[in-house]
DNA sequence: ACGATTTGACCATT
DNA sequence: AATGGTCAAATCGT
C-alpha cells in the first residue's frame, strides 16, 4: 500500500466507495421489494440476504478505513469546494507562486492547488507529438524525466502569467503504456482574459462551468493542433473532464452482464429529444482527436462520439440530484438533421459510469474502439 | 528583435 | 539521498 502512487490510491478510493454505493442499492432494492410483497413476516431468506449485505458494507468500510477515509453514509467524504486530495506526486514544490507562501515563522500547510486530470488520446499518425489543445495558450517551461517513466513529463504555464498573474498551470505525461495517449494534470485556476473556444474546456475546473442549461453550438470536436496554433486559437476544444475528489456516482455500472437496464438509474433526468444527459463518476474524463469524442472512467474508454453525430456537448456541475452523489452531468446536443444520431435506442451499451436518460439516442463505443 | 523552447542547475519535499 | 517541480541562461524560430 506504501508504495501505491496516489493515482492508483484514488483510483481503489473510488472502486470501494463504489462498490459500497452499489450495495447501499441493492440493499434499498431489496428492502423496496420485500416491503412490495405482503407485509408477512419476513423469511430467513430475507435475514440471510440482509446480514450478507451488512457484512459486504462492514468490509467495504473496513477497507475505506484502511484508506484512512470515513466511510460515511453520504457516500461523499468531502464537498467539492474542499481542496482535492495530492494526485500525482507531491504537492507543488519550488513554484515560484509557492516560495512565499512561508515566512519561516510559522510552519503552515502549503496550499494545495486545485488540480485535475484528464487523458487525451492522440489519433496516430497525425504526426502531432504535443498536447492537444484545449483553448488556452501554454508557455512550456520545464521537462523532466520520470523515474520509472518512458517518456518524459512536460511542464506547462499560462502564457498570460507574468502579464495578468494567472497561475494556472499544467503538466502532459504521456502514457507509457499506450503512447497516443497523454495524461495532463492541470493546477490552478485561470485567472486571465482568455477565452477558450467553448464553454467547456479541460483547463478549467468544473465550477467554472456554470452555464451549464445554455445551449452551446461550438463545432463540437477540433483538430489537434500544435502549440504555435494553440496561441490564436478560436473556439475549439470542446474536450473537458472532472475535478478530482468528487464523489461517485452511483448508477448502475454493471454494463458486462448484458443487463443494461436504463430504467434502473438511480438518477434519470428531464431530457428532451435533442438532448442526451448523461451521468458520469468523478473517474470520468472527456477527450477529443479530430476523430471521436471520447469518455472514459477509470482510463477505460468506454463511449466515444463522432463528431458527425452532435452538433455540440456540454458538461457541467451536477443539479438535481444531492451533490454527495453525484459528481456531474453529460448533455449532448444532437443534430436535427443528423438522422444517425437519432437512430438507435438505448439498450445494452458497453457504458462504465455513464447512464442516458434520453432513449433515442444512443452511442456504441464498440463502433470506435474496437 | 522578440517570444518560445530546451536543458542543466537549483530547491523543496519525502 | 532521491525525486519532482521550477528557474533561467542558452538556443531556436519567425
Amino acid at each position: 500500500m506504501e508504495n501505491m502512487g496516489d493515482w492508483e490510491k484514488m483510483t481503489l478510493l473510488n472502486e470501494l466507495k463504489q462498490g459500497r454505493e452499489l450495495t447501499k442499492q441493492l440493499q434499498h432494492q431489496l428492502h423496496s421489494a420485500v416491503s412490495l410483497l405482503s407485509s408477512s413476516s419476513s423469511s430467513s431468506h430475507d435475514q440471510t440476504q440482509e446480514m450478507l449485505i451488512h457484512r459486504i458494507m462492514a468490509s467495504y468500510d473496513k477497507a475505506l478505513s484502511m484508506l484512512n477515509v470515513e466511510p460515511q453514509a453520504g457516500g461523499c467524504p468531502r464537498r467539492a469546494s474542499e481542496s482535492p486530495p495530492s494526485l500525482g506526486g507531491s504537492p507543488m514544490s519550488g513554484g515560484d507562486s509557492d516560495r512565499d507562501l512561508n515566512d519561516g515563522s510559522t510552519p503552515r500547510k502549503r496550499k494545495v492547488m486545485q488540480q485535475w486530470k484528464k487523458r487525451v488520446r492522440v489519433a496516430p499518425g497525425t504526426g502531432l507529438e504535443g498536447p492537444l489543445d484545449d483553448g488556452f495558450s501554454w508557455r512550456k517551461y520545464g521537462q523532466k524525466d520520470i523515474l520509472g517513466a518512458k517518456y518524459p513529463r512536460g511542464y506547462y504555464r499560462c502564457t498570460h502569467r507574468n502579464v495578468q498573474g494567472c497561475l494556472a498551470t499544467k503538466q502532459v505525461q504521456r502514457s507509457d503504456d499506450d503512447p497516443t495517449i497523454f495524461e495532463v494534470t492541470y493546477r490552478g485556476r485561470h485567472t486571465c482574459n482568455q477565452h477558450p473556444a467553448a464553454v467547456i474546456s479541460p483547463s478549467l475546473p468544473p465550477e467554472n462551468q456554470t452555464d451549464f442549461n445554455a445551449s452551446v453550438n461550438a463545432t463540437p470536436l477540433q483538430s489537434v493542433q500544435s502549440q504555435h496554433q494553440q496561441n490564436q486559437t478560436g473556439p475549439q476544444d470542446i474536450a473537458f473532464d472532472f475535478r478530482e475528489g468528487l464523489a461517485i456516482a452511483t448508477q448502475n455500472l454493471d454494463s458486462n452482464n448484458g443487463n443494461h437496464n436504463p430504467s434502473s438509474s438511480m438518477f434519470i433526468f428531464p431530457s428532451t429529444p435533442e438532448n442526451i444527459f448523461g451521468v458520469m463518476n468523478s473517474n470520468s474524463n472527456f477527450s477529443s482527436n479530430p476523430d471521436f469524442l471520447s469518455v472514459s472512467t477509470s482510463g477505460t474508454d468506454c463511449f466515444s462520439v463522432p463528431p458527425a453525430r452532435l452538433d455540440s456537448f456540454q458538461a457541467g456541475p451536477s443539479f438535481g440530484a444531492p451533490e454527495s452523489e453525484l459528481a456531474m452531468i453529460v448533455s449532448a446536443v444532437a443534430s436535427g438533421n443528423n438522422p444517425q444520431a437519432n437512430a438507435r435506442s438505448d439498450s445494452d451499451l458497453p457504458l462504465h459510469g455513464m447512464e442516458f436518460a434520453n432513449e433515442n439516442i444512443a452511442f456504441d463505443s464498440t463502433e470506435f474502439f474496437p
